[in-house]
DNA sequence: ATCTATTTTTGAACGGGTTCGAAAAGTTCT
DNA sequence: AGAACTTTTCGAACCCGTTCAAAAATAGAT
């Protein structure tokens, strides 16, 4: 099953493959489309035969998935670098959005392929799903740091649940940005800058003993979601 | 292009064999499932070649809409007489989803796959999309209704963007139930519950000045996103 | 170096959504 | 009834994601 990497020769070579395989495959995604492109394509654009690219890949989409992975891990750094300049959390929120919009840019496109199993919770390429949790997990971290850094108090019973909700309302941003056709997505623009806005101003108003009642049901409503 | 029904007899006819692969096709999909019903299956439980199926509709997920199409009709009286029983705000709005779970109930599974290009306006088959726009408009005004006929007073600038708003949060209800693998979805019962108490509430809530910034904001993004 | 086991590669074949050109059935007009 | 036309029906063929059995390459053991 899983190969036993002895060698270090022959591991490089078949990674070096793998890496090929991938290539190909998100340079014709952007140039072309992912829908557009075929396997039979992207396996020749990497020299070799179609069956191998199912040797290194589940499904055409777990391609995208496997940019999608890289991507979370290298923008670690980069999240934690933009993190370290802000204070307020409307912006360090911001912050965490925007390093993954510039990351994402030049694939916007081909990333819908990955939102097409979304809602189904049992495909393995579904943000909720268990196969992605470790993804999931890691990226709720960076919300989990923008709130905790932040020099806004937030209330006790809310907090817990707050990296889970931002992380849910981000996929939304994306989603809605992936298929923005406005000029430079500047709808998008306009969503994040006022939903973070909302959600900012909510969390501020939130310990307010006005709101109690309703942050009750809506910790309920949180929980009835697990 | 269009057919010009002349004569009732072939209008009859043409209708029928229609309507005989639409119901060959929602058996199917009900008894063993969308991806697991081919269209040779379902042309051939409905007696006819395969290319007839196409002749009559466009994709084998255009069977699917349009199913959700005719629901959509036939659920709009029942909606009424269920509204017409309720003046509280929450259970007025309970009632329009309810009817709607009750009438989807025996064909969940298969709704899902009328979902898979909901996030991509431009799809025909998109929630969001022109194609879709009759049923999606007429489908917002239970949520309008709901709205007039309750005993709830709204802020005037809040009011106009409450249909579209309802409607969205009822595909999000309709998308997890869908999904949801819970005994009797006993998770969406939850979630359903919860979800229209924090709306009412905070519809409540929001003619207080105290919540007047917020609400200004949250006018701004529902502006945003048309 | 040879044998054995494992990993990698190959490309033909399969399955199912969809297309398409041609045949059949139906309609309209004379 | 026959010609001219449109609508409906047919099923083979196409395309593309995916599978699979067998061949090739590589590694380890003797």
């Amino acid at each position: 099953m899983e190969p036993i990497l002895e060698s270090p020769r022959a591991a490089r070579k078949s990674e070096a493959t793998r890496g090929r395989i991938l290539e190909s495959a998100l340079n014709l995604f952007r140039e072309r489309g992912f829908d557009e492109s075929t396997m039979r394509d992207i396996a020749s654009a990497a020299g070799v035969a179609t069956g191998a690219a199912y040797y290194y890949f589940e499904s055409k989409e777990a391609l995208v998935m496997a940019f999608y992975q890289e991507a979370n891990i290298a923008m670690h750094e980069r999240i934690q670098a933009a993190l370290s300049k802000k204070t307020e959390l409307k912006s360090r929120l911001r912050a965490v959005v925007d390093v993954k919009f510039d990351y994402f840019a030049p694939n916007r496109k081909f990333l819908g392929a990955l939102l097409r199993h979304a809602a189904d919770p049992e495909h393995p390429l579904s943000p909720f799903s268990n196969e992605t949790r470790e993804i999931r997990e890691r990226d709720m971290l960076h919300f989990s740091e923008a709130l905790d850094g932040s020099n806004l108090r937030l209330p006790e019973d809310l907090r817990p649940h707050l990296p889970k909700l931002l992380w849910l309302s981000q996929m939304g941003l994306i989603l809605f940005w992936i298929y923005d056709r406005s000029e430079n997505q500047a709808r998008t623009e306009r969503l994040v800058d006022k939903s973070l806005g909302i959600v900012a101003s909510l969390l501020k108003l939130s310990k307010s003993p006005f709101l109690r009642p309703v942050r009750r049901t809506a910790i309920e409503l949180l929980e009835a979601l697990n």
